[in-house]
DNA sequence: ATAATTCCTCTAGTGACTAGAGCTACAAGA
DNA sequence: TCTTGTAGCTCTAGTCACTAGAGGAATTAT
């Protein structure tokens, strides 16, 4: 039996996250001490451990509840499960993306700075028209 | 003199969002009309399009602030404009490096999965255990 | 004059936590 | 056994950059 520090130090989760987990229903409540302390086992280490790993790759909350009842029934195909780390994926690349065409436009503006006064700054000047940006954002 | 309503269309930023942005002091209070609302000039529209690229580039509201700060004193130099965005681009590359690493990670897992059952389903294995893992997230 | 639209302020909600207040439970040493 | 210190509990509010909605007033068009 675990306390919730015990689950926090062996998955690295804080321990208010942890309670944060519980109230948005990816993690069942957990047993109670006589003092109402919560008590865990190790399928909730490892069940907390998938959140994590979820969460670390980017997966919001309502996929990750999804994907904890996907695992449940072990008999289904696993179609929905793909799909949900597909649309992920596709997700990450469009952020990929815009920060790339970020990434290029800042880049041109800040080279273009001769680093002089405020009056001539290309920084300021390209924020202030548009006009004056490669692409869009 | 603009109302609220003719700077939201002229600018592409949305009502709620000008009155939001004077409240975070990017935009100095307008004057009202005999009813209260709002009247706007041209320089507002300016200062309101320099915002709305701002935001589009990426920079958050504090940096905003700065800038605009930075801009009223044309005889400054300008290295802390440049270092503004200097800053800022380097966040950006930042956050593109780890969405690689998620993008690479999120393709070898789909990939190795065969689509069959949920029992064998490798994004589910994949989340489950960190060490199937080629890098660090 | 009336109706339709726009405007006002204020509050609360978004996502995924984090911080803090005020209180209680537990574990270890004297 | 008692005491102290750490860890736990609940509840509220704050983060960021907005967005949505309520309830009411002003403006514009017919
Ligand atoms: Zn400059
Ligand atoms: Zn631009
Ligand atoms: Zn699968
Ligand atoms: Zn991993």
């Amino acid at each position: 039996m675990l306390s919730i520090g015990d689950l926090s130090k062996r998955t690295g989760v804080k321990v208010p996250t942890i309670r944060y987990y519980e109230q948005m229903g990816l993690i069942e409540a957990a047993e109670r001490s006589e003092g109402n302390q919560r008590r865990y086992e190790r399928n909730d280490l490892e069940r907390l451990a998938f959140i994590r790993h979820a969460r670390d790759l980017g997966l919001d909350i309502p996929a990750i509840r999804e994907l904890i009842a996907l695992s449940q029934h072990p008999d289904l195909p696993c179609v929905n499960a793909d799909r949900i780390a597909a649309d992920h994926l596709v997700a990450v690349r469009e952020k990929i993306e815009k920060l790339k065409k970020l990434e290029h436009e800042l880049e041109r503006i800040i080279s273009h700075c001769d680093g002089h006064s405020i009056e001539d700054c290309y920084v300021i000047r390209a924020l202030s028209d548009h006009g004056l940006c490669e692409g869009e954002h």
